[in-house]
DNA sequence: TTAAATAAGACTTAAATGGTCGGACATAAC
DNA sequence: GTTATGTCCGACCATTTAAGTCTTATTTAA
């Protein structure tokens, strides 16, 4: 439990890696996946997930590949999380949005406040580590 | 991913129950799991890690049950977490004692060292809350 | 002796994660 | 225009982990 997806590790490891290589050709999927020797198709899905969500950019094509969308120091690590993590949340009730109804136990759950607040700590240091701090 | 485990919090919830109904006859994992609507095997095996690892007193036989071994003021979540789930870390090289065998990218990953020092904080935060807190 | 409780471990099932495959699309270079 | 090299994207499979169940043994108040 609490455990990191290696998706999220993976991601810290290419925007690092974009971070680090922004010279003339844009780094592909296939070159960090080398890399880091971690699984090509992993990374390129994963790469797909950060375009979406405006975190890198991609090139298609011949000399195709991706480069970061913002300066690392404006770059926050629950950006990075959040748009390759579909269940980033510490209890099923905590969707965004707080949609408790796909737990029974709601009505009578004395710890979901708690849990909320420690969510929120939580989100709160993810947010305010940028990906420069940990180049 | 990040999520906490129903282990945990069943143990919350068990822990929570105890702090509050602290009568002269001792709360059984029966009654527990009724009132919180939970499988009975399930916070049974819950409260057996519990007494295992001190944060709470078992009786056995008829007129038993569970008490709590501390004042919940003195209970930090910590250590109800750490006692009912194995797998408490964020990444796979961040077992007790900074064990990295179990990682073959250990040598050229450069995210370990931030996600520990994230890993901490997420400690320290667990630690500085208490059952009292949560109550 | 019996009933009501914990203790413990094996077992099964369900869900999430990690990883793969195949085909479509884009584009620079020849 | 053809080709090589890249991204895009959904479906799929495999593995691991989490969640829950079952069974038997043990303890102890009445
Ligand atoms: S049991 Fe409580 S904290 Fe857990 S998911 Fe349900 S409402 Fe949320
Ligand atoms: S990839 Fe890095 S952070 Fe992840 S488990 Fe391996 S050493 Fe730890």
């Amino acid at each position: 439990m609490l455990k990191l997806s290696k998706k999220a590790e993976y991601a810290f490891m290419a925007t690092i890696y974009l971070a680090s290589h922004s010279g003339n050709e844009y780094p592909t999927a296939k070159e960090i996946a080398d890399n880091y020797k971690i699984p090509f198709q992993l990374v390129a899905k994963i790469l797909q997930n950060l375009a979406k969500n405006n975190i890198v950019i991609s090139f298609q094509g011949v000399k195709g590949g991706y480069k970061l969308n913002k300066n690392p120091d404006e770059i926050s690590l629950i950006d990075i999380i959040k748009a390759v993590e579909t269940n980033y949340k510490l209890t099923e009730c905590m969707l965004e949005g707080g949609d408790t109804s796909n737990c029974t136990l709601v009505d009578c759950c004395k710890i979901r406040d708690p849990l909320v607040e420690i969510q929120r700590k939580i989100d709160i240091m993810f947010q305010e580590t940028s990906l420069k701090q940990i180049l």
